[in-house]
DNA sequence: ACCGTTGTGAACATGAGTGTTCACCTGCTC
DNA sequence: GAGCAGGTGAACACTCATGTTCACAACGGT
C-alpha cells in the first residue's frame, strides 16, 4: 500500500535526488497519477518521506532507556539497523529548509544531546561540545550505511564498526598518540 | 577569471546542488552567456568544478611527506583548510557516476591508504580496514567543515578537533570503555 | 446489479532550465 | 583608426518535470 509507496520512493531519491516523479512512480509499481493523488506535489512527497522516517525514529527511540548508562549503545545499534530510511534524513539536499522537518530532527536530536552532556565527564570526554560527539555519532552512522550499500561491510558488523571507532578511534592504544 | 568562476561555481553549488545555470552565473557576476562560453553545458561546468578541486588536492598532496609518520596529521590540517572546494568532492550528488572523476578520486586515496595501510600495527590499529579508516578521517572532515559553516566550530580549532576525535574516539579515557 | 472507492493510462498546459545564435559594446594591440 | 578578442543581453527553440483533468477498468460492499 502506500507504506510500500514511501519506502521505494526513499530509496530512489535517496540514489538520486533529482529523480523524476515519474521514476519513482515506477520504480513503485504504479501509475504517476495515483501517486498524485497520494502526494499532490513533489514537496509534499518528500515531506511525507521524512515525516515516515521521523516516525519510524521516534518509535525506536520510545524503545531506548535513555536513562542507563549504554543508552548510546543501545540507540546507535538500532539506528543502524534502520537503514536507508534515516539516511534520508541526515542526506537529502534542502531538506533542513522546511520549517517543520527542521524542527522535528531538532526535537529528535534533544534527548541524545542530553544523553550526551550528562555522560560528560564519566563515559565521554567533557572537552568536547555535546554537539561534535553526536554529529561523530551520525558520521560513523553515514559511513556504516555507505560501506553496507557498497557491499564492503556486513550487516551485522556494522554496530561494532561505529561504536568501536567512534568511542575509541582509531590510533593503536598501546604505542602511539597525537603530539 | 575563470579561477573565482571555478569558485564561486563551487560555493553555488554546493549550497543548492539543483540551482540553476542562470544562478551561478548571476552569483558570479557574469552573464549566462559568459558562462556558457567557458563550460558549454552543465555537466562541463560541474566536471570542471569537480577536477579544480583535484588540482588543488594534488597540489597540496604534493607538499605532504607520505613517508612521515605524522603526515595524516599533516593531510589532515591541509585538507581542513581548504573546506568547500574539496567538501564538493565528497558531497555533490551523482558526481561518483562521471568516470573520469571517480578514476580521478581513486587516485587521490591510493596514496592515503597506502600510508594508511603502513602506519596499522604501530600507530593505527588494525583491526579496523584501511578503507573504514580513510572513511572515518573523511567524516571528520566532513563534520568539521559543515560545523564551520554553522558558525559553530573556529576554523583554527577545527584541525585540532578533527584529529583527536578521529584517533582517540569519543569515550573518556580514564573511565569507560565498551564492553 | 448498483455504486463508491481506488488505480490507471492518455492527454494537455505550463513553466523552467538549457543550449544556441546574434547583434552590440568594451578594451586592447598594431 | 582598424581590427580583434572577450563579454553582454536579448531572443529563440527545445526538452522535460510537473500539475491537472478526464474517461475507463477493477474491486468490494450493500
Amino acid at each position: 500500500m502506500s507504506v510500500h509507496l514511501l519506502h521505494t520512493a526513499t530509496s530512489v531519491l535517496l540514489k538520486d535526488p533529482t529523480a523524476s516523479l515519474g521514476d519513482v512512480a515506477r520504480a513503485a509499481g504504479v501509475g504517476r497519477t495515483t501517486l498524485h493523488k497520494r502526494f499532490p506535489t513533489r514537496t509534499a512527497l518528500v515531506r511525507a518521506v521524512a515525516n515516515d522516517a521521523l516516525d519510524l525514529i521516534d518509535s525506536v527511540s520510545s524503545h531506548v532507556d535513555f536513562s542507563r548508562d549504554d543508552a548510546i549503545e543501545d540507540l546507535i545499534t538500532r539506528l543502524v539497523a534502520l537503514g536507508p530510511r534515516v539516511e534520508f534524513l541526515l542526506r537529502f539536499p534542502g531538506l533542513e529548509r522546511d520549517d517543520e522537518i527542521r524542527r522535528r530532527i531538532e526535537e529528535m536530536d534533544r534527548p541524545v544531546l542530553d544523553l550526551i552532556t550528562r555522560l560528560q565527564g564519566s563515559r565521554l570526554r567533557a572537552d568536547l561540545p555535546a554537539w561534535w560527539i553526536l554529529h561523530t555519532l551520525y558520521a560513523g552512522l553515514f559511513n556504516a550505511w555507505e560501506a553496507i550499500n557498497c557491499g564492503r561491510l556486513a550487516p551485522l558488523d556494522a554496530p561494532r564498526f561505529v561504536l568501536t571507532t567512534v568511542f575509541e578511534g582509531v590510533a593503536n592504544v598501546g604505542t602511539a598518540d597525537r603530539s
